[in-house]
RNA sequence: GGCGUUAUAGCUCAGUUGGUUAGAGCGAACGACUCAUAAUCGUUAGGUCGGUGGUUCAAGUCCACCUAACGCCA
């Protein structure tokens, strides 16, 4: 019994998240924490909103709300949708929260104090309609290379050349349309990572069984160019966590917030204390403080690669330089991206599967399973629904859900809806528990070792084993000149069907439940040992033939919804 | 323009530090079975591992160049 602290890479705030976002960090990890509670282990499993930033202000400005409402509001969307999918979050937290803003403007003031924080002074466009500093995506005009109109103040969209926004004919703000625009000078905070470069250089160094992505990605901040650079933590915005050095005022910084990639980290921390504060756990300094119990704790983080620097740079920065005993991460698991059928899932252009569509169309499971079997581990990965119907109707509908569906009603036609108690247990029904005890045992190390697919395949393996098995000793054979033999055969392949249960509840947890019920199993403990849990269900044990637990995509389906998804939401 | 990633059977993907006849699932063909959601099980076919050259006793696995796709950056 051990302690797994996990988080996910929290989602940002404005809108629904598409399937990528959901492979890249949340579901992975919800099945790493459904399978350590399984094995016993005590588990915190956090995530939260990311809720401040610009795109909130605009996203809330855009559906006519206060930006405070706007964010309460999407967070209960999520919040829906994640319970919709079956994410089994300790505590779905907000950024927002006040338990965040203490601890930021905390973690901001030691830093201070160990003079880590440096004060600098530039200068940024500042639009007089809008009363605000903006950011160079939020102004446009004329490109004076190419001479498109809506050229942005980063970069040219018509002619791809990288721009300031000082070079832009007749700039305007994107927000107001407004023209009114002059460079002020202002005053941001920046974090010294520079300082702790080669500490954080030693740290990844020591990392040595973490993912090459993840350290690939480490290893290039720091050493590309002039290796890593000091970072602006602050921002002109209303929205966000106010600056503060600790509990105190912070000259010159008044009415300027924290970066929201400075404070969206630290809510992972933020996260435990709303925990407690909830009413759903207690002391989460002992998941947090190594000098309060957390020394024990092995923390693992999931995220996809965009996010891979903030993790394995900034937001350890963050932590060593605080200079206070918090926990580290210790193992950083990341992914790369998933494809859209040919190309990039799009949030602006509503190109592939959001959250809560999959839901609408099919139950969480189904996705569940997909999504996990072709977890984008070592490359990026591609959806397309040919795939996806194949996938799903062969893995679940026809080798799990045909499975349970095929043993139980043999079962109710020979021998009714109860365990059979004839026969005995021969060199076949041996060699199938001696199979799968080591089937058992490899998808365990697979699923210790996040490896996600190749614990989907060990999983799939091991329900058609079941099927191998039916096949090579045909019970209904059997039945015609040995009843007894029959009898012991099928009692075995029903007790298939809640081990299959219980070692597949981290991906399908849904169909695990229903198989369970069905069964009228309450034991849900680990098979550690396979023999024993394949007497789970003794002769004479009742049960009822469960309704058809995967319903097969049909070529209907598939053809609408492709056309459906294919561009332009909604 | 610079940097980086990827390119393995029709499809989706595995292939530790270079080492026997390159693997899996799906799809295909054929066969078996008929309990089951026309499901299952078995067998077989299919790849000069993007191209060229190089290092090595030995390269999908290292190096160089080329091509293609994608990504990041100034």
């Amino acid at each position: 019994m051990a302690r797994h602290l996990i988080t996910s890479a929290i989602p940002y705030i404005n809108g629904v998240k598409h399937l990528g976002n959901l492979i890249g960090s949340q579901l992975p990890a919800d099945l790493y924490a459904r399978y350590l509670r399984a094995r016993g282990h005590e588990v915190l499993f956090l995530c939260a909103t990311d809720e401040h930033g610009t795109p909130a202000e605009l996203a809330a400005a855009k559906a006519g709300k206060p930006i405070d409402e706007y964010c309460a509001e999407m967070h209960d969307v999520q919040a829906e949708i994640a319970q919709g999918f079956r994410l089994s979050f300790d505590h779905f937290g907000r950024s927002s929260s006040p338990q965040n803003h203490r601890l930021t403007q905390h973690f901001a003031g030691v830093l201070a104090d160990n003079g880590l924080i440096e004060e600098v002074t530039e200068e940024q466009v500042y639009s007089k309609v809008d009363g605000r500093f903006l950011p160079d995506r939020y102004i446009e005009g004329t490109c004076p290379n190419c001479g498109f109109e809506s050229a942005r103040g980063d970069q040219c969209d018509n002619c791809t050349k990288q721009l300031d926004p000082a070079d832009l004919i007749e700039p305007r703000s994107v927000i107001s349309g407004s023209t009114d625009l002059e460079k002020r000078e202002t005053k941001h905070l920046f974090l010294r990572q520079s300082q702790m470069k080669d500490k954080l250089d030693a740290w990844i160094e020591s990392k040595t069984n973490w993912p090459v992505l993840t350290t690939s990605i480490a290893k290039k901040w720091l050493h590309d160019g002039d290796g890593l650079q000091d970072r602006g933590i602050t921002r002109d915005l209303n929205w966000g966590v106010p600056v503060k050095r600790g509990d105190q005022d912070w000259p010159g910084m008044e009415g300027k917030v924290f970066y929201v990639w400075f404070d969206a980290p630290i809510e992972y921390i933020a996260c435990a204390q709303e925990w407690v504060d909830a009413g759903k756990g207690q002391d989460w300094e002992r998941w947090w403080r190594t000098d309060k119990g957390a020394d024990d704790v092995t923390y693992t983080q999931f995220m996809g690669k965009d996010n891979v620097p903030f993790h394995t740079l900034s937001f350890p920065a963050t932590i060593m330089g605080s200079g206070e005993p918090w926990k580290l991460v210790d193992y950083i698991k990341s992914f790369n991206y998933l494809n859209y059928d040919g190309g990039q899932f799009s949030t602006s252009r509503g190109r592939g599967v959001f959250m809560d569509q999959a839901l609408e169309i099919l139950p969480a499971d189904y996705w569940r399973w997909w999504l996990l079997s072709h977890t984008p581990e070592t490359q990026d990965a591609e959806f397309t629904w040919e795939n996806f119907q194949a996938s799903v109707n062969k893995d679940l509908a026809d080798v799990l859900g045909n499975f349970v569906s095929r043993i139980t009603k043999f079962c109710r036609s020979k021998f009714g809806e109860a365990v059979p108690e004839a026969g005995e247990y021969g060199p076949a029904e041996r060699a199938l528990i001696d199979d799968l005890t080591h089937r058992v045992a490899r998808y365990a190390a697979q699923m210790e070792a996040m490896e996600v697919r190749k614990s989907a395949a060990e999983l799939r393996a091991i329900w058609a084993a079941g099927n191998e098995y039916l096949q090579a000793e045909a019970p209904w054979t059997t039945f015609k000149t040995n009843p007894d033999r029959a009898a012991a055969q099928v009692r075995l392949a029903l007790n298939l069907i809640p081990l299959y249960a219980v070692l597949s509840a981290p991906f399908i947890p849904d169909a695990s439940t229903k198989i369970l019920e069905a069964m009228r199993v309450d034991d849900t403990s680990w098979p550690d040992d396979v023999s024993a849990a394949l007497a789970r269900m003794a002769p004479g044990h009742a049960f009822e033939v469960p309704e058809v637990l995967f319903a097969k995509i049909s070529d209907e389906d598939r053809e609408a919804w492709a056309e459906r998804f294919a561009g332009a939401r909604d």
